[in-house]
DNA sequence: TATACGTGGTC
DNA sequence: TGACCAAGTAT
C-alpha cells in the first residue's frame, strides 16, 4: 500500500457512504456550496455532535437565511436561539463574524483572511477554505487526531502528538476535492474509527492502518491524564411577581454562560454570600439543581420569593410571563426553572 | 503552554 | 453513575 493510495481509497468509501447533513452538498453535486451554512455549521460543530447540531442549523438557517440577515439581528434574539448548545462565546463571536462579513460583503476564500475572524481558529478557518473554497487546507480536528494516531500507530500523548499528526494529514491532503476529502476523514472518524470499539472491519484503511496491524487501535490517541473536578456551591434566587412575571438578569459577556438570560445567582465558590436580587421573604425550596461544566462540577440550591406589583428589584428585570420562554434559557438555568415548584410555577 | 468555556450521549 | 468524549477558540 502506497501513501498516495489513501486520499482515493478514502473517496472512494465517501462517496457511498457520506451522511446526509442539511449544510452538505453531497459527493458528486454539482451544486456550489454556500459559505455561510458551511460556516454556521462549522462554528455549530465545534466540540458539539452532529446529532445536536441538526436543530440549532435549521432553525438558524431558517430565520436567517444569508449572513446579512444575521449580522441585522438582535444580539438577544440570536443568544436565545442558541440557548442550550452550549460553549456561549460561540454565539458572541457570531454575530461578530456576521457583522464583519456583511461589511466587507462577504467570507474571504483563504485559510490567512478566514483565520482573522473572530470565532474562527485553525480547524474552522481549514474547514471553511477547504469545504466551501476547495482549498487543500489541512484540516486538524479530534477526528483527524485520532485516525491519524492510529493510521502511523503513534503512541505520543495529545497534545503533545499535534504536530506530528498534522504533517501525517498535511502528507495526505491533496489538490483534487480537498473538501470531500476532509468531510470524509472527519466521517471515518465519526463513524468508523470511533474513540471506542472502532470498525475496523468496514473501514477502508484497514489495510494500511498501522495499529491495527498492532493491535493498539483502542488505546489509541493516547492522552495525558485529566486534573479532577471540583465541586462548586450556589444559590439560584427564582423570584415571581403577583402578575407572573419572571425576574431575569443578562449575565456579563465575560465568563461562564455570557451573555445569556439567568436567574440571578451568588458566586459559585466553595462557600458563597448570599445575594438575593430583591427585599423579601426567600424560601429555601431544598432542592438543588446539579451540572456538572468543563471544569467543575456545581449544586446550585434555589431560593424563591413571591413580589409585589411595586417590586423593585436590585439586579435583572421582571420579564412578564408571555415574553419567557423556557428553551431561551441555557441548560442549567432551564433545570433551575424545571426544578422550581409546581405551585410558584404557575403564578 | 495551560486554562476557561457547555452540553448530551455513551458505557 | 460518573467519567469520557465531540467537526475548538480565546486568552
Amino acid at each position: 500500500m502506497r501513501d498516495e493510495d489513501l486520499p482515493g481509497l478514502l473517496l472512494d468509501w465517501y462517496d457511498r457512504h457520506a451522511r446526509d447533513l442539511p449544510w452538505r452538498i453531497p459527493p458528486g453535486s454539482n451544486a456550489a456550496p454556500d459559505p455561510y451554512r458551511i460556516w454556521l455549521s462549522e462554528v455549530m460543530l465545534q466540540q458539539t455532535t452532529v446529532a445536536a447540531v441538526k436543530s440549532y442549523f435549521e432553525r438558524f438557517a431558517t430565520i436567517w437565511p444569508t449572513v446579512q440577515d444575521l449580522a441585522g439581528a438582535e444580539d438577544a434574539a440570536v443568544m436565545a436561539e442558541w440557548a442550550g448548545l452550549g460553549y456561549y462565546a460561540r454565539a458572541r463571536n457570531l454575530l461578530k463574524c456576521a457583522r464583519e462579513v456583511a461589511s466587507r460583503g462577504g467570507f474571504p476564500t483563504d485559510y490567512e483572511s478566514l483565520l482573522t475572524l473572530p470565532g474562527i481558529g485553525p480547524y474552522t478557518a481549514a474547514a471553511i477554505s477547504a469545504i466551501a473554497f476547495g482549498q487543500p487546507s489541512v484540516v486538524m480536528d479530534g477526528n483527524v487526531e485520532r485516525v491519524m494516531s492510529r493510521l502511523h500507530d503513534e503512541h505520543t500523548p495529545l497534545p503533545q502528538a499535534k504536530p506530528i499528526l498534522h504533517s501525517h494529514a498535511a502528507a495526505l491532503t491533496l489538490r483534487t476535492r480537498p473538501g470531500d476529502y476532509a468531510q470524509a476523514v472527519m466521517d471515518l472518524g465519526a463513524t468508523i474509527c470511533t474513540p471506542k470499539s472502532p470498525a475496523c472491519g468496514i473501514c477502508p484503511w484497514r489495510d494500511p492502518c498501522r495499529a491495527r496491524a498492532a493491535g493498539t487501535q483502542g488505546e489509541l490517541p493516547k492522552k495525558t491524564p485529566k486534573k479532577p473536578k471540583p465541586t462548586r456551591l450556589g444559590i439560584a434566587y427564582v423570584a415571581i411577581r403577583e402578575d407572573g412575571a419572571v425576574l431575569l438578569e443578562t449575565r456579563p459577556d465575560k465568563g461562564l454562560l455570557g451573555g445569556m438570560l439567568a436567574w440571578p445567582t451568588t458566586d459559585w465558590s466553595d462557600d458563597p454570600a448570599p445575594a438575593p436580587p430583591l427585599d423579601a421573604t426567600w424560601q429555601d425550596t431544598g432542592t438543588e439543581a446539579r451540572h456538572t461544566f468543563t471544569h467543575f462540577h456545581l449544586r446550585l440550591a434555589i431560593h424563591t420569593a413571591t413580589a409585589p406589583a411595586s417590586a423593585e428589584p436590585h439586579r435583572g428585570v421582571f420579564v412578564p410571563r408571555a415574553d419567557f420562554r423556557p428553551s431561551s434559557l441555557p441548560t442549567l438555568m432551564r433545570k433551575v426553572w424545571d426544578l422550581t415548584p409546581e405551585t410558584l410555577r404557575r403564578l
